[in-house]
DNA sequence: ATAATTAATGTTATATTATTACACTGTTAT
DNA sequence: ATAACAGTGTAATAATATAACATTAATTAT
């Protein structure tokens, strides 16, 4: 299977960078103080490069806490398919990597038969760590 | 099954009524534009409203959109397994009731066997009338 | 019935998240 | 060389959401 090559511009591979060493998901003023000794100055760079970084599948967003994270599959083809869960207490996000969840997902039809070439899913419940602290 | 009575307060109720009202999603500050001459006035105001209505099951957030939706399902035991389909074109959302799905996801473990209380799921792609104008 | 507790309200101010508008630069295609 | 496109820089502003504080209403416990 051929990868289609990306090419990062400036912005775009700082803002990537600091999305990819963090733990968690980062929201974007978060980014934009992070980077600001690099010479990104503006809200607006850092929401330009996130938008691409999520357009080729680098980084996801996190709907539910408006902030993003690197891209835990390999495989870009899965970028419109994505599927997270949160911990409610700790609010640690792991990208779900699922074969069958993405295949029942991307094959899913609505009692009117309609299909779908897009899906965001979002878990939450208590990780492992949280649990046992209980 | 005893089904717990809800009262609503003022606020709240008026917020629901131009949410049922509505053929699609509100916005938080459309609603209070809406809700001005009932005597909300502040955002604050809504935003509360929205809250409770959220934890009873009676509305939902579409996270991609910020913006709110009537629940579509009599059963409020639903309310933390939500499911939505939106059109990419014409914004039309609808939430999806479908028992096969929210058994599936309701039972997920990830592959570290973790089980969730909770997920919301949105699906993108063409609604029906935008699929024919193509 | 009254005190304590909880839920909701009203209001102002402010924080957070995201986009518009405009001028400019560099790269690729014909 | 010109056009088309992707990216940049900057300032201003729009849109979304919450904090803080004072007050009132409704519910529950004694
Ligand atoms: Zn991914
Ligand atoms: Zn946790
Ligand atoms: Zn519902
Ligand atoms: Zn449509």
């Amino acid at each position: 299977m051929a990868v289609k090559q990306e090419y990062l511009s400036k912005n775009q591979q700082i803002v990537l960078n600091i999305i990819e060493k963090a733990k968690g998901p980062l929201k974007a003023y978060s980014i934009l103080y992070n980077v600001q000794k690099k010479g990104i100055k503006a809200p607006l760079q850092v929401y330009r490069a996130l938008e691409k970084l999520i357009k080729i599948g680098k980084i996801h967003k996190i709907e539910s806490k408006n902030a993003f994270i690197a891209c835990n599959n390999s495989d870009c083809e899965i970028s419109n398919a994505t599927a997270f869960s949160i911990c409610d207490n700790c609010e640690k996000v792991k990208e779900i990597k699922n074969l069958k969840l993405s295949k029942y997902l991307t094959n899913f039809e609505d009692n009117s038969g309609m299909k779908y070439k897009k899906y965001n899913l979002e878990f939450f419940g208590l990780c492992k760590n949280c649990k046992l602290k209980q």
